[in-house]
DNA sequence: TCCTAAATGATAATCACTTGCATTTAATTG
DNA sequence: CAATTAAATGCAAGTGATTATCATTTAGGA
């Protein structure tokens, strides 16, 4: 997958794949994969882990969210497109696909003479977990 | 205004929000507001232009969009709901309103069990203008 | 006008992220 | 398989946006 991007196989990188890959949390922070890295014991640097995460990001492998401002979080690159949901208490994120929301953005864009590039569409609220619903 | 949010009628605060105001771009950076009261020769700080900004938008004064990682801008508070478009070339901001898309919105959370606060949804893309147009 | 809590300005600090550079390494070549 | 070299890494310093600190100033009620 490295390879197929044009990025040499490196330690680093495919270490930052692997825990992207296996982590049960989808969207992890660059200080997340550091600090998971750093506990498995590997030695690697800050500005390695952004500049390879920023890497895969051009290469499609990953995909960067500014769900919370003041610092972004990556995803594996899926097949499907899908946006997402963000709990305001407990951070969990959950995916949604609207194809009647994706067709308005469409006409949208159109009529406003746009040519759509990308999009950002994020819910925020409070998740079901009952340490989360709203006081 | 600022009175009516419990804030204490200040000079910062009355030309911060004149600013806003008499501006014909809608979503104006902290900077950008520094740099016009700067530029009509009054004095101000830094930090109070962030500080009053971050009032007004927990007074429901402004609002805090995060178009562009890396710095977020203010618009003043409209009456109605819209969400953004946002030309990648010019930077340029319009605005959207889709009613269809919002009642997708309430759906999906009510299905997903999210008591939705709040969202952000922005499309992406290149304007009409001749200048922005995809190479 | 006086008084006091709140607001400001200047500056230092923080936070997330980026960059520069000397050293290391992948992977091509002989 | 060793030599070679351009690319990648680690570390540390640098950025840019934003926040915190704190002494000084000010709004607005007494």
């Amino acid at each position: 997958m490295i390879r197929e991007a044009g990025l040499k196989l490196t330690r680093p990188r495919a270490s930052i794949l692997a825990v992207l890959e296996s982590s049960q949390k989808k969207h992890l922070s660059a200080e997340d994969v550091f600090q998971v890295l750093t506990q498995q014991g590997q030695q690697i640097g800050f500005g390695t882990v952004y500049r390879v995460l920023t890497q895969f990001e051009s290469a499609g492998i990953v995909k960067r969210h500014n769900f919370e401002e003041g610092h972004a979080v990556f995803e594996l690159h899926q097949e499907n497109h899908h946006d997402h949901l963000v709990c305001l208490r407990c951070g969990q994120v959950k995916e949604f696909f609207d194809e009647k929301i994706e067709n308005c953005q469409d006409q949208i864009a159109e009529k406003m003479g746009f040519a759509i590039i990308d999009h950002s569409h994020v819910i925020y609220g409070y998740c079901s977990d009952p340490e989360c619903t709203e006081k």
